[in-house]
DNA sequence: ATGCCGCTATCGTAGCGA
């Protein structure tokens, strides 16, 4: 079984790249950030003419998350608890989405992006990231395997942006953040893509040449408890998908699972 | 080659992204 995620910026401009990218690639679960609308906009119905099942959480022109999946889709939640609300007043956004496909629990995560460190935003950040990370310790022992999929908007790495530099005093690449994406890993949930794709990004610029000249960052990974982890037998990122006119400025990042020994242990009957 | 910002709402311009 093939599981993805993919920062689209917009399902209404990208609709047909990501369904075609699902027919080619045969992806039987992809995760969605960034779709950029209310759950009346999703469009729906070219996912279902290939054979996909849709599920949305979308509440206004920011943010939104999906699921869509060929192997079916149960138990949705459109939040995790303790989660954080932003603006005043708060307001919970449309950041995270779950649900079971095939066995597997999978979580579509659109971490805040923070914008600078001195912003309010950069503190919802991090709230954001601890209210994950107590809810991946009760997550971390279960026997269903689970997958913590999205867009970070952090770079573990000083080799995961192409400028250490370029970022000095910049979000993304702060201890605080690094140490919110560690700590979530202290939970049991490990970085499954790293180890099959060690050097290589997965966001671009859409200024300044950036992607030409591969002056890119590593901020989309996939989490995976010990039962997910136990079944994952490789990872890749598609960066022929920045390629092209009318391309995301983040490229799917896919993980190979080997599900044929996998009961029916992680299904909702 | 991979190419000089793109998406949203809205209709000139602003918010957001990283």
């Amino acid at each position: 079984m093939l599981i993805a995620t993919w920062n689209v910026n917009s399902i209404r401009a990208r609709v047909d790249r990501v369904t075609a990218w699902l027919e080619r690639t045969g992806v039987d679960v992809l995760v969605m950030q960034e779709t950029k609308c209310k759950d009346a906009q999703f469009p729906t119905m070219p996912f279902e003419a290939i054979g996909y099942e849709v599920v949305h959480h979308g509440l206004s022109q920011w943010n939104g998350v999906a699921i869509a999946s060929r192997v079916g889709i149960a138990d949705v939640a459109t939040s995790f608890e303790g989660v954080p609300g932003w603006g005043e007043p708060a307001v919970v956004e449309a950041r995270a989405l779950g649900a079971t496909c095939g066995g597997v629990r999978v979580w579509s995560l659109y971490v805040p992006n923070g914008r600078t460190l001195e912003d309010p935003h950069y503190a919802y950040k991090l709230e954001w990231l601890a209210a994950l990370r107590a809810d991946a310790a009760q997550w971390s022992s279960s026997e269903v395997p689970t997958a913590l999929m999205g867009d970070w908007n952090i770079a573990p790495l000083d080799t995961d942006v192409w400028d250490r530099e370029f970022f000095e005093g910049a979000t993304h690449v702060s201890v605080p953040e690094r140490d919110a994406f560690t700590a979530i890993q202290e939970t049991g949930f490990a970085e499954v893509t790293r180890e099959h794709t060690p050097s290589a990004y997965t966001y671009w610029d859409y200024t300044q040449l950036r992607f030409p000249k591969n002056q890119g960052m590593r901020i989309d990974f996939a989490l995976g408890n010990p039962a997910l982890q136990a079944l994952v037998t490789g990872a890749s990122i598609d960066r022929e998908e920045r390629k092209g006119k009318g391309a995301s400025d983040h490229v799917p990042v896919i993980v190979e699972l080997n599900t044929a020994g996998l009961s029916a242990a992680g299904s909702s009957e």
